[in-house]
RNA sequence: GCCAGCAUGCCAGAAUCCGGUUAAAUGGGGUCGCCUCGAAAGCGACUGAGUUUCGGCUCAUGCAGGUUCAAAUCCUGCUGCUGGCGCCA
């Protein structure tokens, strides 16, 4: 949610921003119902004014022992007055709602304008794209072929859009978790186990809901099933007001992430690229609005880091403002290199929503000046089978065994090599 | 899942039975100031939210409704917590 003071005051650069986003939203409309409400609210406000006088004179009158009926006459008249005047203030605050909640953060100066991802800027590249001399396979087939990624199975447990990982690919993958959660871990970020059932308040604070519901797996008890981990971490301070002293906070979290991938058929589909279940380890930052701007590189610079560790060749996006989700200001992608495909995959989202979902949360921090929204951004700290295809494609030799890279092999028991002729 | 009890500030806890002046007595904690070489103690101020023309005004006793001129107080539903029983990795 934008602060609609900002929208009153600013209605033409909210407006050239809703557009650069790909929304089409009244502007107008809704700065004439939130006149309307305000009006109304402050008549409200002054009728209730006089049934709080009212009340305590006949209180007064009837405490000294004399007949308050006249007063209780004037009296009886205001309930009906304040209903009517209440229900309407109701309807106006509620469609200013809707349309509130409906509206996308503004874009950062620095984002790219433009429709789609073509549109997005590349700002970095790092590493050596691997070059072999024999026909790399397809993760899928190396998957297959070391039997560590099993999709039949999958399917026969789960339809498409899932994975089961076996043996050394299970290894693997929890390898990849825990180098990811000690990465973190050690510079002080607290690590969080947490539920990946939410309630719809939680969703509603980082702005899945009510927009993205198609996009949710929902539970017959009403509750969903997390698309990340940024919706517990984030809403953990959820109707707080923090002290300035205890920003910022760091969160990280494995978690599995659920997404029904709505009308996503056909395209990308093949592997374990699009899922409707995957692990990944998140980062969430809770901060100052003086530092989020920083905060974002220096969260941007620890996915990019994990990359290095690994030596996977990435490059790094700012997304358009036709691209970015709908939370963000600034987003920064990270893609890893698929030799197969001969093209970057997304496996990591830094971005940074300023006081959007702190506003929807009403998360606040105690200043001298009053209290303020906190700051929130949340990042893949990495998607853990997105990187495994590039882990797996990047690193194959040519009998297909894989190179496992050196951060990992404490965590794979000292093992060099997943061996083709195991 | 069943039964019972409870829900007020940062914390504890009054007011609730029997509706009524201005919600928060009293204690604790915290912040700031005075005092002090410094600390402790002591003394003083501040310590729910929104809004404000800085005079105020509105809201606020778990949440949502109802009764009433008026609800922390009475009624209904829900949620959460605690205890007991049942079930259980």
């Amino acid at each position: 949610m934008i602060d609609i003071n900002y929208i009153r005051e600013n209605p033409n650069i909210v407006k050239k921003a809703v557009k650069d986003r790909g929304y089409d939203i009244d502007i107008e409309k809704l700065l004439k119902i939130d006149k309307d409400y305000r009006d109304e609210l402050q008549k409200l406000q002054e009728l209730k004014h006089r049934r709080n006088e009212i009340s305590q004179k006949i209180n007064k009158l009837k405490k000294q022992g004399k007949s308050a009926a006249s007063e209780i006459k004037k009296a009886k008249q205001l309930p009906e007055k304040i209903e009517k005047k209440q229900k309407n203030v109701d309807k106006l605050k509620k469609q200013r709602f809707e349309i509130e909640t409906g509206i996308p953060n503004l874009p950062d100066k620095t984002v790219p304008v433009g429709k789609d991802e073509e549109a997005n800027k590349e700002v970095k590249k790092w590493g050596k794209l691997p070059n072999f001399k024999f026909k790399p396979k397809a993760h899928w087939e190396l998957g297959k072929d070391l039997d560590i990624i099993d999709i039949e199975k999958s399917v026969k447990l789960s339809g498409s859009g899932f994975y089961v990982f076996k043996g050394l690919g299970a290894k693997l993958e929890r390898a990849l978790i825990n180098f990811f959660l000690d990465f973190h871990s050690k510079d002080g970020w607290t690590e969080i186990c947490p539920p990946i059932v939410v309630n719809k308040e939680a969703l509603f604070g980082t702005a899945q809901l009510p927009k993205f519901e198609e996009d949710l797996y929902k539970t017959t008890e009403g509750q969903y099933l997390i698309p990340t981990a940024e919706v517990p971490l984030t809403n953990m301070h959820r109707e707080e007001i923090l002290e300035a002293e205890d920003l910022p906070k760091y969160y990280t979290a494995y978690t599995p992430c659920f997404r029904t991938e709505a009308g996503r058929h056909g395209s990308e589909t093949r592997g374990i690229f699009r899922l409707h279940q995957f692990d990944k380890v998140e980062m969430v930052k809770l901060c100052h609005p003086d530092h989020s701007e920083k905060e974002l590189e220096d969260m941007r610079q620890r996915a990019e880091k994990l990359l290095e560790m690994l030596n996977i060749p990435y490059r790094t996006l700012i997304l358009s403002t036709g691209d970015m989700g709908f939370a963000a200001s600034k987003t920064y992608d990270i893609e890893v290199y698929s030799p197969y495909q001969k093209k970057y995959l997304e496996t990591s989202s830094c971005s940074n929503c300023l006081d959007f979902q702190a506003r929807r949360m009403n998360t606040r921090f105690r200043t001298k000046q009053g209290n303020k929204y906190i700051h929130t951004l949340n990042g893949s700290g990495l998607a853990a089978p997105r990187l495994m295809i590039s882990l797996l494609e990047c690193n194959q030799l040519k009998d297909g065994s894989i190179k496992i890279p050196k951060v990992l092999q404490p965590y794979m028991g000292g093992l060099k090599k997943i061996k083709a002729d195991k």
